[in-house]
DNA sequence: CTCTAAAAACCGACCGGTCGTTATGTATTT
DNA sequence: AAATACATAACGACCGGTCGGTTTTTAGAG
């Protein structure tokens, strides 16, 4: 049971070195030196445990999306009243988006692979398409329970995924702004709607 | 003057080749052979126009940000009602963006590369600046004129504008959607509100 | 208009270096 | 001793950029 755990952590160590490079200076120009350099792991352990420079990176994206979807679920799942969870969504999202750089970096490098190579881009969609059936699910509970006006819920879910990217997107150029407040005001005005009555 | 005309179409070609590639590829898996194959043009008359790849790559995207300004600082100026003038450019931007597929695939590269390199992030963040006060020009009229709740204008800018980001972002990653729709039914929403009132 | 010399535009072979990957050998675990 | 895990060095392809030389254009003189 030796040789598990230190495949483990060899592993482990070049996924996390791997993260923080991609995240700080892109895929393209990340080098595989550098990503056994920061792991303290030789090229030779990097692939005996992985197969090319790809597979790191797909490995990497399968986990966090598979974060993002958890976490999404968990709150969409909350009792509370949907607006109210939406608020709450907004402002944890923004929390979790600004703790771990290292994933967040990751962002624009899925759409940029996903943009072009097709097995990257069925995957991002079919992930997206996830998401988007969280929010579908989660307004359709906002208007049975009649705290949300009888919307598209597909329509609706969209805006949401779009306005959450958005605000991330601009995150990234620029993080000195408070990105929380940001957040906040912004799915606020969402729920209030921006037509006079 | 035969000079004049020569000079300017070799650049425009590099120009136009560089920005299929990029689009296509990427920028660092972009070859500056490739660009001058594409261009007809051979190495030596690229490094004599253009100082480097780099150069190349912010001349692209310094003329794409100036049209896009352009274009929304001609829709906003419109003289029509503002939630009106606001779906009709939700409508025109989308078909702008279909029409020129290889700026489109720009926009990522502008993201990737403003997120590391100080100094596109820089321009990138003054043109977003710029943009947004366009926007809250826009809904400053719109609240004015009494067609727009007086919500905060700057969020309200801050919502259209990641608004317009997300889907964007999304529509590169799957083209096939009808994202003319999706854009207006978007708009539709954000400008009714969620909340049942 | 012709001739000419400089300037501008262009060509393509080549260089130094980097990069992903592999082949081979060594230590550690089973 | 067999298998697993890792280290080292080297390969071969490629890439951004350079450089010496060639063609085309321009400008001025005769």
């Amino acid at each position: 049971m030796k040789n598990e755990q230190r495949r483990e952590e060899t592993r482990g160590a070049i996924l996390d070195a791997a993260a923080l490079c991609f995240a700080e200076k892109g895929y393209a120009e990340t080098g595989v030196a550098e990503i056994c350099d920061r792991a303290g792991v030789s090229k030779g352990a990097f692939y005996y445990h992985f197969e090319s420079k790809q597979k790191v990176f797909l490995a990497l994206l399968e986990s966090w999306l598979a974060d993002l979807q958890e976490m999404l679920a968990h709150f969409a799942g909350g009792t509370v009243n949907v607006p109210e969870s939406l608020l709450k969504m907004s402002h944890l999202m923004q929390g979790a988006f600004q703790a771990d750089q290292s994933k967040t970096g990751l962002f624009l490098e899925l759409w940029a692979q996903a943009s072009r190579d097709e097995t990257v881009r069925k995957a991002s969609i079919a992930t997206y398409q996830r998401y988007q059936k969280i929010f579908t699910g989660l307004i359709k509970r906002g208007i049975r329970e009649g705290s949300l006006a009888p919307v598209d819920p597909v329509s609706a879910a969209q805006v949401l995924l779009s306005l959450a990217s958005g605000l991330f997107l601009q995150s990234l150029i620029d993080p000195r702004r408070d990105w929380g407040k940001v957040t906040a005001d912004s799915m606020q005005i969402l729920l209030d709607g921006l037509i006079r009555r």
